[in-house]
DNA sequence: GCGGAATGGTTCGTTCATTGAACTTGGAGG
DNA sequence: CCTCCAAGTTCAATGAACGAACCATTCCGC
């Protein structure tokens, strides 16, 4: 892990978890993937990182089948898919107890334009939970600042999970 | 954090969150909290972590609001509550993913008995996600190996968020 | 097929966090 | 005042992250 390595001795799924996602940079590259960031270049762009923590971040989640590797291409496994609840949960928390200036991204359902609730529900449609591929990213109140070519790709209304132009 | 130390550059609210909770350790804390783990000794005897670095990060999770400090006591405050879909959606992750052998707890929903589901909404009451003080936590298939004091303790059934008797 | 650039990494020395053991502090009880 | 114990700090050693430099492979025009 970003950490120690793993939580050895732990007896709890979280821990199990946490040996998979919780290092540090892995969750802001999962992020980044649910966003449309496919290849190596990208990621390090966007998230400023060492290459080769990002290598060695990517082998491990390619590792536990969170990302698959498509060419030069990392995509989302249907569990790596199966952590957005996860994902969008915690940006909600900080957007919540840290984000003075609002949202950067707003994530919105795509039948129906309306943006999602923190629990990941559809106001307007209600019931399940809205699956990733079918939200669209908008820029929020406080849209980014950084100014690479990622971010700015970024910040274009896109589908969640479709690819970004650069 | 338990790794670099922040993510500064970083415009985004889930690297806000991270810089609080993503650190080595810490959601593991905030779990035991939620099982109703307070004292520093409990914690360290269950996390099984050095002494510094719980010291290290309890100071971070009260200065930041997600812990109080009530006496020699840490408890959870609202932000630190509102974790908990976060907390339960990550550890069934690790279960439906990783967990060979079932999970090691189970939450049930204290008015009627019922599990909760993955989204932490209860399958026979159906509606909003139930709140954490709403709920139990059992022992399950696969309940721990571990037999210090706070494991065995965390072994009985009890009612989340009350204090666990050693 | 050959040079040259772009992409996708690996290597390696430095810096910084974690680790674990030893030590200190601060109350509570007598 | 003295003892005990939980809580917390200090410190040397280990290991991970950092960042710059280097290597490999592919793609392109020629």
């Amino acid at each position: 892990m970003a950490l120690g390595k793993d939580y050895t001795g732990q007896d709890c799924t979280l821990a199990r978890a946490l040996e998979v996602v919780g290092e540090r940079w892995t969750l802001l590259i999962v992020r980044d993937a649910f966003y449309g960031v496919r290849r190596f270049s990208d990621f390090l762009v966007h998230l400023d990182m060492p290459r080769a923590v990002l290598s060695a971040r990517l082998s491990t989640l390619v590792e536990h089948g969170v990302l698959a590797k498509e060419g030069h291409e990392y995509v989302l496994t249907e569990a790596g898919l199966s952590l957005w609840p996860v994902v969008h949960g915690l940006a909600c928390w900080g957007e919540q107890n840290f984000g003075e200036l609002g949202p950067h991204r707003l994530f919105v359902h795509a039948d129906c334009g309306t943006r999602i609730a923190p629990d990941g529900t559809c106001p307007t449609c209600g019931g399940a939970p809205v699956r990733p591929a079918d939200l669209e990213i908008h820029p929020g109140p406080s849209a980014g600042l950084r100014d690479d070519a990622v971010s700015k790709a970024l910040r274009t209304p896109h589908r969640m999970l479709t690819p970004i132009e650069t």
